[in-house]
DNA sequence: CCCTGTCAAGTCACG
DNA sequence: CGTGACTTGACAGGG
């Protein structure tokens, strides 16, 4: 078990995810900004190994409209030896790694315009994880994407793109639960046609899902990651109970994540921590999981 | 220097 | 029909 936090580090004072505006885009402007991002994120994850955070979610603004048409330039040639080294590191260390693209990455979507400009973005993250240099255990989480009113057609379009893409993005990619248009059970059934792992988010589940508990999803997605594809991802949450708005918190709730480690306890797997305070949580994670061996039998990874 | 409207992109629920 | 939420505030122009 690894735990870690999704893209920005608020301690270091280097967060990694800058970018600008489109109206602004020039090829220096790019450059330094991309030069920015890949030095904070070399810092990040020095940071991280220091305080045995092993998995990072890597941002998708770190090259900002990679995917753009407007962007024309080799930075996966510009930057190769910085993106190499830092993969270096990230395997030496043995850190896990994801990237999260975001809502506007719509597979099975029905216009076509849409499902191609998702293509060209799964294309960039693949990209980067290639740069990296890491294998497919470094994963591309995705939502299944829209509903449009048919539930049954929709999954059956998510399930026929999936089947033509490259190989290059196929092994990569996962597919979340999300909290309103599908449950982990509808992943859960696609996987069973396609092969193609699911990542389990808690938050999302607790907002939207089926008749499945927590264990039994758990029990059922760690079958559908493969030895090649690692151990299974979570991402965790928490949510502040009884409140009209339902947000995610500003700070972990010990208790409540102490009671999710134990009822997962047979079950290991890598935990990405949605919380707004970033790593201070995330160290307080890795704190109750270390403090608390006899629930873990030495699963967490120091 | 501070203020604040706007930012590449989609979907869906809510009023 | 307009707005907010989603994984999140930061950019950039005007005062």
């Amino acid at each position: 078990m690894k735990i870690g936090y999704p893209c920005i580090n608020l301690t270091i004072g280097c967060k990694g995810d800058r970018t600008f505006r489109l109206k602004s885009y020039s090829e220096q402007r790019l450059i330094e900004t991309v030069t920015n991002n890949i030095n904070c994120l070399a810092a990040m994850l020095t940071f991280n190994v220091e305080h045995d955070l092993l998995f990072f979610r890597v941002t998708s603004d770190l090259v900002p409209f990679a995917s753009h048409r407007v962007c024309q330039f080799d930075w996966h040639t510009y930057f190769k030896d910085q993106l190499t080294a830092i993969g270096s590191f990230i395997k030496s260390h043995n850190i896990r790694i994801s990237m999260h693209p975001g809502q506007y990455t719509v597979l099975n979507s029905q216009d076509n315009e849409i499902f191609a400009r998702s293509i060209k973005e799964l294309e960039y993250h693949a990209d980067v994880l290639d740069a990296l240099g890491l294998d497919a255990s470094a994963k591309i989480q995705l939502h299944v994407g829209g509903v449009y009113r048919d539930k049954r057609k929709s999954v059956q379009q998510f399930i026929d793109r999936y089947r033509n893409l490259n190989k290059r993005i196929k092994q990569r990619l996962v597919i979340e639960n999300d909290d309103r248009s599908y449950t982990a059970d509808d992943c859960i059934r696609i996987y069973e046609e396609t092969g193609v792992p699911v990542l389990f988010d808690v938050f999302h589940h607790e907002l939207n899902h089926s008749h499945s508990s927590i264990t039994d999803v758990l029990a059922t997605i760690t079958k559908t990651w493969q030895a090649q594809d690692g151990i299974p991802m979570v991402d965790y949450s928490y949510h502040h109970p009884g409140g009209l708005r339902v947000s995610h918190a500003k700070s972990i709730d010990s208790a409540d994540f102490e009671r999710f480690l134990t009822i997962t306890q047979p079950y290991d797997f890598d935990i990405m921590l949605e919380i707004k305070d970033k790593e201070t949580s995330a160290l307080k994670a890795v704190e109750i999981a270390r403090g608390d061996m006899r629930f873990f039998h030495g699963k967490f990874t120091h």
